[in-house]
DNA sequence: ATTCGTAATATGTAGCTACTTAATATGTCA
DNA sequence: TGACATATTAAGTAGCTACATATTACGAAT
């Protein structure tokens, strides 16, 4: 039929392409893979991963002995990296400048207690540092940092590294919630980042959990003007 | 070594774990998949599935014959799954509501223009509507369409069905970009979002293609008080 | 030394077999 | 008719072989 054999991103492709242009809509089912394998003449094992990509990326639902189907809400599924602010700022062509503003052991307040789902309260590391841009503010975080898991931090010179980063590199986490929002600049913030009060920032808030245990809870203001763009 | 054999999910988990647990550190070069196999006594195509599935979440990087190291820049790989508003809304609990503003053709401004790479400006329709969860303002868009490749919506009665829902089931997408920022709600936005103005939205801003050709982009300005969770 | 071609090497992909698992369908019995 | 055990089905996983491909490493020629 050809002469070069189909890897399995052609059969991803076309298929996404029979969907793309109408030949499977929004719940139709697909032939099995085994079918689709001998169709375009190679193995199953290249239509299943074809299939677990189509998956992954929300195209389709697959579920055992119920087959493949278009999936009936289809979903946009974006992702975005976020790396160590540092970096992030250097790949920009950008000087990197770091500035503590303060660090210290506090009990944490309601809101943070819950993202950490803690019942009594414990003191944590609280570290509010800014994150500058050729000395122009970008990011504002507020972290929190529980003792208990990181207690390695307290002997660390938080003047020199950043939190972010220390924690980036010796702290893995192995769960990671994330929420965005937009909210208006309050005076102590709009001055730290050089804006007027009320000014729209987009906040990126991060958690992070090594088990059950948390290891880390940031809030992030960015600058104003500050985007996040998807990856591809 | 043990009863039951492992799985591609259990070296991923086994080689994570060492990573985070320091055994290998941020730059480190792993061992390569042939001996991690026969370390683990299993086959080297599982151990291929297993450092895939890393390489995909950004924690290694793996080259031919460069073999695999740890990401000395780590990422937070971050996925987000857009629905269709009205799943979105129903999914709350809440009742959906959509109010179409106006449908008009216009020649899109530069903005618009620029993020379609087009050079000669063509009219295109302009569709702007509210999304409605329990009769209050969830999500106000202002989306652009590209008449070229999607003729067929201007036969449509787009009081009844919205944009966003057609053109995600009628016409999907090959590439996708996303744009995340804050913005203040100028007058006109406060109005029909029923806020004041000045506050903080969450603007999404996204692109669609298919092929060369842009499908349509939107500007999504959410109400306040919007967040957006990453799944997992 | 520098350049360039070639060999060596680790990951990537395709194909096959065999078996497992989850979910559906079916058939039996009350 | 309904409930429950059992069979069937289609995807998921593991193992193996063989070959492709991208890079690095090395060695020869200039």
């Amino acid at each position: 039929m050809s002469d070069t054999r189909l890897g399995w991103k052609d059969v991803r492709d076309r298929i996404h392409r029979m969907i793309l242009t109408g030949r499977y809509g929004p719940g139709d089912k697909l032939p099995r893979d085994a079918d689709i394998a001998e169709e375009l003449n190679c193995a199953r094992s290249t239509v299943q991963r074809a299939m677990q990509d189509l998956s992954d990326s929300g195209l389709v639902e697959r579920r055992r002995k119920g087959g493949t189907r278009v999936r009936p809400d289809p979903v946009t599924r974006a992702t975005f990296d976020i790396s160590i602010t540092r970096h992030e700022v250097e790949q920009t062509g950008a000087a990197y400048g770091y500035q503590l503003i303060g660090a210290t052991q506090e009990v944490p307040p309601r809101g943070v207690q819950a993202v950490f789902g803690q019942k009594i309260a414990q003191p944590m590391l609280r570290v509010q540092a800014l994150h500058l841009a050729d000395a122009r503010p970008y990011i504002l975080e507020d972290r929190w940092i529980c003792l208990q898991t990181s207690p390695e931090i307290l002997s660390l010179d938080l003047t020199g590294i950043s939190a972010n980063e220390w924690l980036v590199l010796n702290k893995p986490y192995d769960r990671l919630d994330m929420r965005f929002y937009a909210e208006n600049a309050d005076p102590a913030r709009a001055g730290l980042l050089g804006t007027a009060p009320g000014e729209a920032l987009l906040v990126i808030e991060r958690t992070t959990w090594i088990g059950d245990a948390p290891i880390t809870t940031v809030k992030a203001s960015t600058a104003p003007g500050y985007r996040l763009r998807s990856q591809s």
